[in-house]
Formats: C-alpha cells, structure tokens, sequence
DNA sequence: CTGTTATTTTGACACTGTCAAGATGCATTG
DNA sequence: CAATGCATCTTGACAGTGTCAAAATAACAG
C-alpha cells in the first residue's frame, strides 16, 4: 500500500519498474543519455546493481521503455491538436509543424530516444514500442492526405510527401537538439519557414 | 623513411597520428561510433594503450579529427559538382541534394560524427572543425541565393530557406542511418521528392 | 506449514577512458 | 662528438561501466 511511495522499508520495492522509469528520466534529464549508468539508476532508487534486470531486459530495454512513454504522449497530443474544433485546418497544418519540433526541443533527451539509431539500428526495437511508433506514422499520413485534400499541401505521392515533411521536422529537431542551431528563437522561425514552404498557396 | 609502411620496427612509430585515423575509420566502419574504443584501436595498431594520447587530448578529440575529415571531403565534392559545367542548374539542384543523402547514407558513421551532438552540443569542437564546418554552410547559403535569383527556389528570406532544406536532407539522411527508413531505393525516392518540393515550378 | 515463484542481493568478470611515472629514441644544441 | 631537451611510447593503476551466476529473501499457492 504505502510502499508505493515510501518504498524504502520493504524488501520488495513494490513497483519497482516505474520508479526505475521515473528516476531515470530524471537522470537523463540532468546528466543525458550518455550520462545514465544503471549503475548510478539503482544506487539513487536505494536498491542493488543487478535489481532492474529483474524488470527490463537490459539497459536498451529500459530505454525502450521512456521511448515508449514519449511515443504514447505524442501520439495523445497530436490526435487532441487534430481533432480541436476551434482550429482551422490551415492552423492546424501550422500547428503540427511546430509542436512537433518544440516538443523535441522541450524533450531533447527522451526524442533522441524514440529517433535515435539505438533503438531502431538494432532490431531489438520492443513489439510495444513498433506498434505505437507505426501508429504514429499512420496517424501523421492521414492528417497529411485530408490536408491535401483541401489543397493546403500539395498534392503529389502523400507516402514521399509526408516522409519529406518527417524528414523537415526530424532534420530541424535534430539539428537543434544537437547543438548546432542554439538559438531557440530562431528554430521557431525556422519552422514557420518550413511551414510556408510545404503549404501550397493556391493564389498563384 | 620506410617507417611510415612497416611502422612495427620502430619505437617511435613515425605517423602514428594518421595511422590510428585509418584505422579508427575502419574500426568505426565494422563496429559502429559505440563500438570503437580506444584500446581496441591501440592493439589493433599495435601500440599501446595510451600512445594515441600523445596525438589527440582524448576519444573526443579523436572523433573531432574524423569528422573533419569528412567536412573537408564533403565541402570538396561539393565545389566540384557546383562547378561542373556540364550540369545545367536545374541539375545541380537536384544534385546537391541527391548527393548529401547519398554521401549520408553511404558514410553513415562518419556523417554521424559530423553532426552529431556528440561533437556540437558539448562546446569542445575543435577550432579547425568550427571553420570548416562554418564554411561548408556559408558555401551551401550561396548556392541557395544563386538558385533563388534564378527561379528554381522560392524567393523567401535566404537563411531561413537554406535552413529548412538543410534540415530535410540531414533529417532524411538521419531516418535513413538510424534505421527508421531501411529501404535505401526508398530513400532515393524520397530525395527525389524532396527536390520536387522545394522546387518552385515557375510555370503555374 | 511447505514448496514454488518472483524479487533482490552479493560477488565476480571483462570491458572502458584516462591519469601519473617511467622508458626510449630523435634532434638540436654546446 | 657528447649532452641535454623534447616528443613519443610504455607500464601500472584507478574508477567506472554492463551484465552474468549463485545465493538470499519475501510473497504466494497448495
């Protein structure tokens, strides 16, 4: 009952996995992802090395894990944005571009995590995480075909035009993540530029 | 003399530096950024552990030296295309991005180092790397401004627009390396569409 | 109460990057 | 030529890391 919180007085932690999940985002947040040892993970929880072992494959499957909780928030706040009545579909079109790449600047670490070679490169991806992570892109290739329809995005192959549009976000993102845009300002500019050079404008 | 090939007979090894670059290249090739370490390249060099401290301040410095040796090959190949007066503008449009993501995901390690975090977001990135990096989007600004007096890309506020297409090439060419898009003829396709997207067709 | 299972721990191993001190050879002076 | 200084390379050592095996402990099912 109370051990949930307290934790400490029992043998057995009580939930164990999601503290684990909890402490480590705080550790990836201070120290990034580079930075997390297990090591350093168990000895803050108050509990042995080997322990998290008993509740996640390995290091990559405890980073499975987070990249799996970022997918599922993502995933929220962008059928929420989409379905916002008070929001016009151009707006919405501006609003996806930017969200996307402010939530990756707000969340650098746990982005890296869900785009980053160490999850995907191996094939060690969990089932949990492909499914969300394919949802995802269902969901975005959807958007972007109603949008054509409208004419706000030009109308050539919706599957290249969204993977392009991906491709714009997640180059943006990284490159801010990265270090080598720095100015945040001016990664929101970017942005709108992005915005208004894959919005068709059908004035012409 | 001879040192140079045979590099075993001698205490001092001659150019250990440029040695343990080739082979650091290679080990990087077999066993990816995460794998390579320093011991593992010491041996296979056979020298000793620490001796490629003598050359670099560290592992970091190590990959520094890489990745600007990818930076002057890339801005290189670059100049050439650009050059080429066999390509008429249209082409070399297409070319230049065609080409980045084909040299991304043909060197996917060192494109990696290039514009990775591991080198930008710690301030550490050496001087030589700084100027060259620097320069090899100064190079890719001017072309943009070229191609925008001409017609072939929408005549929007320069930086902005060079940086919206820089972020779709390294982004396709991130998706690509990580392993999120997997099919490189795909990927081909994309970067066709990319050049499609960001070419403003004058005859509307 | 007893045996089974889930959880946690301690011990150990093979790695890693890197510092400090000493050994070695080269080159440039006196 | 000899000696001194310097760049280079080596050995030894330390604090970390991920992770396996075996033992200890708690919870639970019969």
């Amino acid at each position: 009952m109370t051990q949930h919180q307290t934790a400490r007085s029992t043998y057995h932690h009580g939930d164990l996995r999601s503290t684990l999940l909890i402490a480590a985002r705080a550790l990836i947040a201070e120290f990034g992802i580079e930075g997390l040892s297990l090591r350093k993970l168990a000895e803050r929880v108050g509990v042995s090395r080997t322990a998290p072992y008993h509740h996640f494959d390995d290091k990559h499957g405890l980073l499975c894990a987070i990249a799996t909780q970022g997918f599922r928030q993502r995933y929220d706040f962008m059928q929420t944005s989409y379905n916002d009545p008070q929001l016009t579909d151009q707006e919405k079109l501006q609003q996806f571009i930017c969200e996307y790449i402010r939530y990756a600047a707000q969340n650098p670490e746990v982005y890296d995590l869900m785009f980053g070679r160490c999850i995907w490169k191996q094939a060690k991806s969990t089932k949990d995480l492909q499914d969300i992570a394919y949802a995802t892109f269902q969901y975005q290739l959807k958007m972007i075909k109603q949008w054509q329809k409208l004419g706000l995005i030009k109308d050539a192959d919706s599957l290249r035009v969204s993977q392009v549009l991906w491709g714009a976000m997640h180059g943006i993102a990284k490159l801010y993540i990265d270090g080598i845009y720095t100015d945040v300002a001016r990664v929101e500019e970017i942005s709108m530029m992005a915005v208004n050079l894959f919005s068709s404008h059908l004035k012409c």
